[in-house]
DNA sequence: TTGAAAGCGCTAACAC
DNA sequence: GTGTTAGCGCTTTCAA
């Protein structure tokens, strides 16, 4: 019933030449007479040839397959990391990248510390080149534990001090200050600001970046409240910051899901956005313009660093790049109605 | 400098005994002495050894991993499955049955005809024993074209007529039953629908099984708008059906997403939710209970779903079921706030 | 330009 | 209970 795959041998007595022959002609080596590439040509087509990867990949070691592992932890981590549009902008960036560079791309979850050992053991043997690895997790040993296997690891974010590891990243300060001079510009005084786990170096250059630009602005006292990304947990530090703040008009989350959560709570609280309470988020995610109002945001290149990410890791791969490398992007305010 | 990655001979060196041994040991074969076992256990420990998956694939024609595949195509589709916790959820029950039965799970995302194709190719050959598949779009050839390239395949929902494939499915009608019931027990009688696209099965169902349970309770005329799946479908199929029948005090909304932007819209329009028209949502996803207000959905078990997707999938590689089944699952009624 | 042959790392008979 | 050996399907010298 399973009728054997055609191999390269079933195509090489098709056609009547060796093996080798054929797989120059798959491989598209020159020094292959286009006649006899022709009859090998229909006879993959008569036979239904594929090759097989692994047999391929024995002798090769290559895969032409880039993992992109999202890496993070904590309860129904899948289902939060695809509620969250900024990991689609990652995917779609990568993948684009990926396909018109003929790779497979594949996504690989790691969302506790058993799948973390095992998408390290999975990649370390003959899966895929590389990876590609975002994570949502302070202190995440996912990154130490791929270049300790010595495999080709790009990283969307900056690595723990002491890693070398290549990665791109954004100028997070400068993102903050360009939500905190909007701000500033509108008349606000009296700013707050959302911000995320401090222990995620991102969260923390957007926080001190937003201080510091502000206090360069005059405005030395900014309260904060830390949140997880979520638009829950927006809303609730908005909660905190109102309550402590009664007087606040202007507030700076460091997402757009954050923001839209602040805006969500200052209006159930009867503030008017902006008029009472000016809102910038962060990222530009797909929500910043579905929001109400529609959110005035730092944009992030998201896609195009995801492609620039794949490029050095592609780099790396063929062994043009051997020095890990560090791709900076800038931010770019984008202005709608919240701020 | 790359020192070669460490293979059974080197095991079997470093304890002393032949390859086969050692592969024994690694596979957990009976027959093995003790004392060897330690010793080897030992040796690999010490190599650091990890057992080739291509070189067992070749052999063995198995690869221990799962293929989990999002179909569609548009615009920005990737970017779309990432904002829908739909995606979430189904790829949290399949996740979590999967490590649980030490099978690997890879995401592959088929976003475009071509990206259908390199799919197709990659699943061929030695990547995955078999998949699940998850598709958003009508009339997706990838169903068919992965029965054709005999990969064991389970369906997330019912295949195209003529199709035989395992899968799992809701009783969509019945889901639809508990939403028109809920809002005639309410006490709406000028009722309509935001349902999805008419060639999706499940969307058809839905709309059929609300208008029958309606005529059932002497609603005959039931307005209806297409959406899209997301949020702003919804407000934009909303509107529509606002401005042909302002009278309205009940929308049935065929997803969570497609309520969550009816609500908006209404809100905007000065229309109170569920006072002077009540909202039924349907998937039970994350954002139901987020939103505002909380919205009464009609609950799909997801993530069950899903599981026992991968449970059929299992039974198909190991040769234990050689028939496609149809698994279905009951749907049921969460009452929140919006009806 | 083409073919023969070695060998990638592993498992599974089969023999001992 | 353990070792020997024959491939799995492919690429890649090396000769011709």
């Amino acid at each position: 019933m399973t009728r054997r795959d055609p191999t390269l041998e079933d195509v090489a007595r098709e056609a009547g030449v060796s093996r080798a022959t054929v797989s120059r002609v798959v491989n598209g080596v020159r020094n292959v007479d286009p006649g006899i590439q022709e009859t090998v040509r229909r006879a993959i087509e008569r036979t239904g040839y594929r090759p097989n990867r692994a047999a391929r990949f024995l002798v090769t070691h290559r895969t032409e397959t880039v993992a992109l592992v999202i890496s993070g932890t904590g309860d129904a981590f899948a289902a939060r990391v695809f509620a969250d549009p900024f990991f689609g902008r990652v995917v779609s960036g990568a993948l684009e990248y990926l396909r018109a560079h003929a790779k497979h791309p594949v996504i690989l979850v790691a969302e506790s510390v058993e799948a973390r050992e095992q998408v390290v053991d999975y990649l370390s043997k003959g899966t895929a080149d590389g990876c590609l690895v975002v994570t949502m997790q302070a202190g995440d040993p996912l990154p130490t534990m791929l270049t300790a296997a010595k495999i080709p690891t790009v990283l969307f974010g900056r690595p723990e001090p002491g890693l070398a590891v290549s990665h791109v990243d954004l100028a997070q300060a400068e993102g903050a200050r360009l939500a905190a001079e909007r701000l500033v510009a509108r008349g606000c005084r009296r700013v707050a600001t959302i911000h995320g786990p401090r222990a995620l170096p991102a969260a923390r250059d957007r926080l001190t970046g937003f201080r510091a630009a502000l206090a360069a602005a005059g405005i030395a006292d900014v309260p904060a409240a830390e949140g997880t990304f979520t638009v829950e947990s927006g809303a609730a530090a908005m909660r905190q910051l109102l309550a402590a703040h009664p007087g606040l008009d202007g507030v700076f989350a460091a997402n757009d899901l954050m923001a839209q959560g602040a805006c969500q709570y200052l209006r159930e609280r009867g503030r008017r956005v902006p008029e009472d309470v000016a809102v910038v988020g962060f990222d530009d995610s797909s929500v910043a313009a579905a929001c109400h109002p529609p959110l005035t945001t730092v944009r992030q290149p998201v896609e195009r660093m995801a492609a620039e990410m794949a490029r050095l890791l592609s780099e790396h791969i063929q062994g043009a790049r051997t020095e890990p490398a560090a791709v900076l992007f800038e931010p770019e305010l984008v202005v709608r109605e919240s701020a």
